[in-house]
DNA sequence: CATGAATGAGAGTTCATTCAT
DNA sequence: AATGAATGAACTCTCATTCAT
């Protein structure tokens, strides 16, 4: 009768199937689905091909597990805000566009939007799930800020509907691009820089006209 | 000395090439580069398999024919733009967003960007190619104008290497979600609607404040 | 109503079936009959793919047709031998040899033999025409001829149908050489010198020992 | 750390290669390289088409091998030969001859000859290390004993170098014989037979005459 | 007669998936 | 649990063959 295994083992046993969404996570982004291979995500993983089998029952179900993993830490970021939710407006974009930007954007979930936008052709239903789980509830915090900031006449008028997609659309630019272009055509572009002047630019573009300094009241 | 072909078979082979790239353009978008099938290719076009090699030595040679051929029209349109360009930097880059939202991204050609992203990893030589003769080029257009504001006192004073890209970037990310998530989740956005809120939010983002409508001099 | 065509012309057409042979027996005899295209072989004969299709079946009926066209001069030339025989068995093994070497292992024909051993396998009845038409006529002359000289008492009473293998062997070797290896790896032989050895080492080989010269009588 | 496999499996796959090749030698030794399909190769060695792939690169990399595995035997009975080099070239040509024929021609082996041939022009370097290899050496060892026999007095002063291929031919001959038209077209020729009368007429052919038995001295 | 664009069956090669060990 | 040899369906690519011009 085996003994029970160790911690390590046992630890290690648990960890598996991430370590195994993990590799294909970078492998999928970095190639596509279809161009990786199982070989690859089971050698960067350090496992026999055989071993993803018994974790996964597909290359289409290693998918949609890399997916459901990649998402949850977005909706925890998406709530962490929700729960630091400040009343200031302007302050609580900054906060979503940055946090998201440093909790995702630039981490190793940075791929997953890639990664989704290419395969939603072929995966339409897990393209439905992440749109309802990530992408909608994302664009409706966004939304309440800016209809909030409409509400307190900070922000000029415009459609909450269609900035939601304009304040996420350059950071998920960005994500892209160094999950792609970037390694081949190095821009010089500092993330960073970047996503201040983005946060720079949308919040002039939406506030109202403040009232120059030194004009008559 | 063969008699040379009537006209009517002459031009259905010069022709052939461009129905061959239009029909591989439209899968290579919709499934990827790996997932699409030179048998799919070539039944979109109407002929067989074998007749995509009388005019491409391989699915890869056939790739980057299809991004030479995509490339054009974004390089035609920038330098029509160059044309058409008015000295005021507001109209100028109101001119090159629609437009470019008109012949491109709202096009077939719309899906080159989703395209080029999900593939460049596979074929980097391709994506310093399309780097360099569009977006480099696109960029340079849009920093110019936005110098030219800044320097005009219009614009106030950004970087204007990190705008070009904030300027196109909610664009593109408009023509790759028409190219994958719109299939699936179809988001009631209007195109138009979402260019010009984009393009009215930049300006605004852009502008140093101007004095108000009606407010006193 | 078209006219008669010239000579020249009549001429031309006339030709063609040979100019193709001929161009597919060089190459059939380079490459193989199945790694030989025929766009090759046309090219070659200085015609288009389909005009081979004018004068031949298949590529399969090529092939017959080039093996007959090359089986005609062995006969032809197996007949002359036979005009030309003399009654000294050995001047006729003389000139049967160095005949077939000079009219048919030093040309194009020389090839004719790897050709069809190459593709003997492949193609059953033809290599049976060829063994009845040619091999088995030359062997026949070769046998005869030593015989005869067994009957003078010129030769040594070996077996003439082992015999007449024998002495064709070393020449059909030297004609499989210049058609394979002599390509790339260039022996030095010097083919006369090759048959002239070959031709006195059988001949010593196969005849009584003669009184010494200079020998007492 | 993985088990080790079973002595079992161990073996199945240490021996594989060489079925494959021994599969693959006959074909195409029957059919030609081209001919051969890798589906026939697979299932005469009792695998799927893909197990090939385990073990050779291309349809390429598995004729190399088949070549060099073909090579060794070759070279060893060389060395073999010399190893028990008698002093009597005599004896030493009848016994490099008749053991090529024994362990070389006779066998599955002596398909090589004519794959090698038919497909030295596709293969030019394989063709040079066949030549290289087994050829000249085999060729050396022949110009060897001769030369010994013209310094002993025993042979006529013949070129040694052609006299090598001139030994060998015939066997090359009929190896290819039986490889080729015996299948379609066997004419009644004893191996043995042959073998024997060629090294008798050899022999007889090199040897300087004799003094005739009760001949005046 | 001659052409060469078009075809599609077939071959080489890949790789997700299975399973004996 | 883990392995990796084996499988075979599917894909890219080739080329003998056809036929409208």
């Amino acid at each position: 009768m085996p003994a029970e295994p160790t911690t390590a083992r046992r630890r290690r046993k648990e960890a598996r199937p991430q370590e195994l969404t993990d590799a294909a996570l970078a492998l999928f982004v970095e190639k596509g689905f279809a161009a990786t291979r199982l070989d690859e995500v089971a050698a960067r993983a350090g496992v026999s091909k055989g071993t993803l089998y018994l974790y996964f029952d597909s290359k289409e179900a290693l998918f949609k597990a890399v997916i459901r993993e990649g998402v949850v830490p977005a909706i925890e970021a998406g709530e962490a805000m929700l729960a630091e939710q400040a009343d200031d407006p302007v302050t609580l974009l900054r906060i979503f566009l940055q946090s998201w930007w440093d909790r995702i954007g630039s981490t190793e979930l940075g791929g997953i939007p890639k990664l989704m936008m290419s395969e939603a052709g072929n995966f339409p239903e897990v393209a439905r799930y992440y749109d309802e789980v990530v992408i909608q509830r994302g664009l409706a915090l966004l939304r309440t800020a800016v209809q909030r900031g409409i509400d307190q006449g900070i922000f000029r008028p415009v459609d909450p509907a269609l900035i939601g997609t304009l304040l996420i659309a350059p950071l998920i630019h960005l994500a892209n691009w160094r999950n792609s272009f970037a390694a081949c055509c190095g821009n010089g572009i500092d993330p960073q820089a970047y996503v201040d002047a983005h946060i720079d630019l949308v919040l002039n573009g939406l506030r109202v006209q403040p009232s120059l300094p030194g004009a008559p009241q």
